[in-house]
DNA sequence: GGGCGTGTTGACCGTTCGGTCAAGTTGGTG
DNA sequence: CACCAACTTGACCGAACGGTCAACACGCCC
């Protein structure tokens, strides 16, 4: 009796949705490629949506470890800021050249499209991305009262356009293939922070 | 005989796929909503990825008026960039308000998950992206000439980064409302191009 | 050993999917 | 009027969809 059988669904959903959208796997894909049967698969979800979530939430739990592992180092905000864009980009890359296809983020995307799928999928979507985006916050205050940022700009506002930026990026890499994008990210993110590039 | 079959079924498509996802939209949705029997839809389309290249292609034509008619007007490039950025949002906003629920971009989500589906639905979507940002990388390049802007940035690569924080900030918009869209993004867009807000 | 909870199996359900087709209907043209 | 092309109709197809179920296997604890 396996008792990874549950692991092994959300690991091999999070890459197949990663690759596509939510909507276009289908939890015959999921069972298949997971060496599953689909009695098993509803053993342990409640329904397709309730995978969704999981993925959502198993998603977000690694953004975060790499949000975690970036911002709790010993460096000025700024270069925090700069390594877990570094860090993020280069796992996009990494999926890229492992699959062949540039994958979108794998929060911002899935959380867009779980949320009109009931109140409750959208409340938490919100919750991730305002966790998100409040890292960016967080640092952008440091910076300010450390004096590396000028004073002027409101820190939720740009943890917000950050995170905006940073989704949007993910998005246009998944059309031109992304080439680059941790150096090109970083500017862009620089200057939103109104920081010299 | 009604003439205007098919663009009464290219019309609702687009707001039905503008609501969700071009994979959460089945042909005899477009079908129904449109009053028309699906033989009939596939007297027009070969196929339901015939019917996303043509909304692809429909909604960018709209994008381009819009384009067109912000960075034709006889203002400062940095003005046309705000009008055009003030009538995106608007746009949104104006959609969201008469369907209940804040759309992403009509064009970027599209794009992204109409890529995978073939060579040239990549490229076409390529194509679209990169005339978008070719807008903004034009008046960059203006705003540089004239003064208005900082000469150390390449304007191909500012046009693009500010197209992707557009479809990041709608991203955002479509999980958390997208209260002050508008504003948030102008200051947003500003601080891309090193001027300030 | 006997029961019990946790997983597993594989067939099965009704629905919906993208797509097809032959038979009709219409409007325009000669 | 006849004819043809453009268009419409509605039934139909096989496959895939999300989801259910009763029967069964295993490990564990009394």
């Amino acid at each position: 009796m396996a008792r990874d059988t549950r692991e092994r669904i959300v690991r091999v959903a999070r890459e197949l949705v990663h690759g596509s959208s939510f909507a276009q796997v289908s939890v015959e894909d999921v069972c298949q490629a997971a060496g599953v049967h689909k009695g098993s698969f509803y053993h342990f979800f409640g329904s397709k949506d309730a995978l969704g979530l999981t993925l959502l939430d198993t998603n977000w739990l690694l953004v975060r470890a790499m949000l975690d592992e970036a911002f709790d180092a010993p460096a000025p905000p700024l270069q925090r800021i700069d390594a877990f864009v570094q860090g993020f980009c280069g796992m996009l890359v990494l999926v890229a050249e492992r699959t062949g296809t540039m994958p979108g983020c794998p929060v911002g995307p899935l959380a867009a499209e779980l949320a009109p799928h009931g109140d409750d999928a959208r409340t938490r979507a919100a919750e991730v991305l305002d966790a998100w985006s409040g890292y960016f916050a967080d640092a952008v205050r440091e910076g300010q009262a450390r004096g590396d940022l000028a004073r002027g700009l409101d820190p939720a506002e740009v943890g917000r356009q950050v995170l905006g930026y940073l989704q949007g990026m993910a998005l246009l890499a998944q059309v031109d293939g992304g080439a680059g994008l941790a150096d090109r990210s970083r500017s862009g993110v620089r200057a939103l922070l109104g920081a010299p590039g």
